[in-house]
DNA sequence: TCAATAGGGTACGGATTAGTTTCTTATCGA
DNA sequence: TCGATAAGAAACTAATCCGTACCCTATTGA
């Protein structure tokens, strides 16, 4: 079958021309070639042949994996995805905020910006899911404990604690991540030093 | 040849089974078939039979006006979309700053929510370009213009005009849009009351 | 050393989709 | 009433992509 996918300039399949990767290193090329594709040509343009081409291996090798683009595609997200943890116990409010904040920057980061491409490709998406399930709804649960405790300890006041106060900071960071580059930790740090402690704690 | 376009139940086709429809009729069918077949299958399964048989007409119909999927697409979306305009002079701040986030949440609502799917799809997308040159680039510049009067009012420090919070409402709307279904005007006033407001005006 | 495993390349058939062409006939305005 | 225009249907060709099969050989561990 003639196959248009580019020409391949992988550094890797360059300098050592005969050289096979198998487990983690080959794994690890086609996610990379995953997010990498999507950045150049876009989700809608994405094939398994591209794919191949980019990770420097073949189409057999993505089939003996992978079912179809979307399984693919599906388990680079989720192979990439950071969870949310709690943060440590008896923090300062900042402290906690720019803890989870960070997790959820990092699920923008770790897929080189594409997280909110994948999940917008497909409707009712398995992305859109994961996404939700493994970095969103937890992020805003925990953001919400955070703030709920620091009602507990009088810093702020109960009537902050609400869904979209809660909803700022991922929201700022996706908004980043859609405009890309994908934000950065100074931008972390200036979400909540200037938008969500101010807001928080006036008086 | 053979299509495997779904079976249409259009209402308009099914109620008049031979009336044609064209000018501005025709071209509304044909943009909200976009829309709603990006909400219904996804953007990466758009195809012209689909938008087509979903519109009721025929792929020669939609050929003879766009060359491709992509332009008609960009096309739905160029005619959809809102201007920003500057808010009337003598407004408060509050009424400022409803005026432009309503701009904002109706660039979400004339595309049935698919904005933002519409944006992420292709990469370097004319849709992208096209979004933040008729919404949010002129949002944001109004944004910072309301802030920039409030200062010069007294009601607001100068140092809260930055890119970072001018960027709050636009983000929250974005960020509900993309959770779906598309904001209603309830949001932007409890984005406007319940956040901007007292991050701005606190002491 | 050697056999099992699987990476990488390539060819293939089939399905899907793009895009064009032809035809019939509804629509509309002179 | 009638002719020009174009909508809608359907058939067609070509290109793209999916998904599979086969082959050679690198890799790895017994």
């Amino acid at each position: 079958m003639s196959t248009n996918a580019p020409a391949v300039q992988g550094a890797d399949q360059a300098s050592h021309p005969s050289r096979r990767r198998r487990g983690p290193a080959l794994q690890e090329a086609i996610f990379s070639a995953v997010f990498d594709q999507i950045n150049e040509i876009g989700y809608a343009r994405l094939t398994m042949d591209r794919i191949a081409a980019a990770a420097g291996t073949s189409k057999a090798v993505l089939y003996r994996r992978w079912e179809s683009r979307e399984s693919l595609v599906l388990d680079a997200l989720r192979e990439s995805l950071p969870t949310v943890p709690e943060p440590p116990a008896g923090q300062s409010l900042r402290a906690d905020l720019l803890h989870v904040l960070e997790a959820v920057r990092s699920a923008f980061t770790v897929t080189k910006g594409t997280t909110f491409h994948l999940v917008a490709a497909e409707a009712g998406g398995d992305c859109r899911a994961l996404a939700d399930e493994r970095v969103f709804v937890p992020a805003h649960r925990v953001i919400l404990g955070v703030l709920g405790r620091a009602t507990g300890r009088g810093e702020i006041s109960a009537e902050l604690v609400t869904d979209l106060i809660a909803g700022i900071g991922p929201a700022l960071l996706r908004s980043q991540a859609i405009d890309g580059p994908v934000p950065d930790p100074a931008t972390v740090t200036a979400i909540v030093d200037e938008i969500l402690l101010p807001l928080l704690t006036a008086r």
